[in-house]
DNA sequence: CAACATACGGAACGTCGTTCCGGATACCAA
DNA sequence: TTGGTATCCGGAACGACGTTCCGTATGTTG
């Protein structure tokens, strides 16, 4: 899948210069909906926002879940090489795998309708959630391996389910006063620990 | 709130034959529907089974939600009436409530979408919301007294934000072989207990 | 059997995601 | 500079859906 052309002729022309203007002022557009209406905006929204038309939200982005990685890529990136750090600085695994989960928690309760948009089985969110997925399942993964060879944690939940479970706790954190998502998180670590 | 009127004049005058055999055909269809597409079925396809019009859904139930309502009532009764049996069954509260809260899980895994609908906070689903919680809010709360009241789990949760981690766990369960609610509904109740 | 209240059916409307294509525009070669 | 062409844009158009509305049908009652 990596694409090791460098040096090679470049196949792709690059883009015309009002496509990658528009790209950009896709982005920012979008990022500004997402908080105000969250990551559910109308597309025509966004595309009032941008001032341009439908048409070109989605020849930049076929579907909403593209839209969604580009504009919360970096810090999903950041999130996901936080992992390794983390697990080096604190005093055990299981610390840095808290500490961890943490930061994903912080970053789903601040995007509006996000964790639900992971959980949805929709085909247009397939993208969405490959690249959560990739990103992020194997440093959970390591951190998992690191507090179950340390005899922190009981063995038998995969990154996979974790993650998911996390996300969906999320779901709804920020419309609802009452419901402190980050409590359970923090009940559903505990409850990963050999007693 | 309650009507103590029994004995005297009924001031509505009983429906139409018509309306209760339209009511009693709608909530069968519904039933079927509800297990062939999940709660998210579009409103003509229940009013197709049904052999009716969609106003006529609109009539007997004026949202989705009451819908869903009157047909999940009996398994949500007797879900909420299990709650003191089983803390008088059980050999310890935390027991009780372990086991009360996975008949919670499997009635809600096993109704496609229900989970998710549970938590939107769009206005139709308001009376979803307020039935379930009228109904189970009180009897996790009893069982989680009684826990708290024998030293078995930490009593820094109240009952509300249990039930609505729960209810997010089981979002998407039944669409996933990957993602075993229960077991994480598990971690999350062994996560309560003060070690 | 009339006459009235009640309930029914489904057309119609607004919103949304998504597709499509005629026209505008950047790029490049001459 | 100028023409030609590949690329890109805007927004109309379509289908799915929830919801409302009203002319018509049907049961109920006197």
């Amino acid at each position: 899948m990596a694409e090791i052309d460098s040096g090679a002729e470049q196949p792709v022309p690059r883009k015309r210069a009002d496509a990658r203007r528009n790209e950009k002022t896709l982005l920012d557009a979008a990022s500004a909906a997402f908080v105000a209406s969250g990551v559910d905006v109308p597309v025509r929204d966004i595309a009032a926002r941008a001032g341009v038309g439908v048409g070109t939200i989605y020849r930049h982005f076929p579907t909403r879940a593209d839209l969604i990685v580009a504009v919360y890529r970096h810090q999903i990136e950041a999130c996901a090489e936080a992992g390794p750090a983390l697990l080096a600085d604190s005093r055990t695994p299981h610390a840095a795998l808290e500490r961890w989960i943490n930061l994903f928690v912080d970053f789903l309760i601040t995007k509006h309708g996000l964790a639900a948009a992971l959980q949805s089985d929709a085909a247009a969110f397939q993208t969405l959630h490959a690249y959560f997925l990739d990103r992020l399942v194997p440093v959970c993964d390591q951190l998992l391996d690191a507090a179950v060879a340390a005899g922190e944690i009981r063995p038998d939940l995969d990154a996979y389910g974790l993650l998911r479970g996390v996300g969906n706790l999320c779901v709804g954190a920020g419309s609802d006063p009452r419901y402190d998502a980050r409590r359970l998180v923090q009940v559903l670590i505990a409850g990963l620990r050999l007693h």
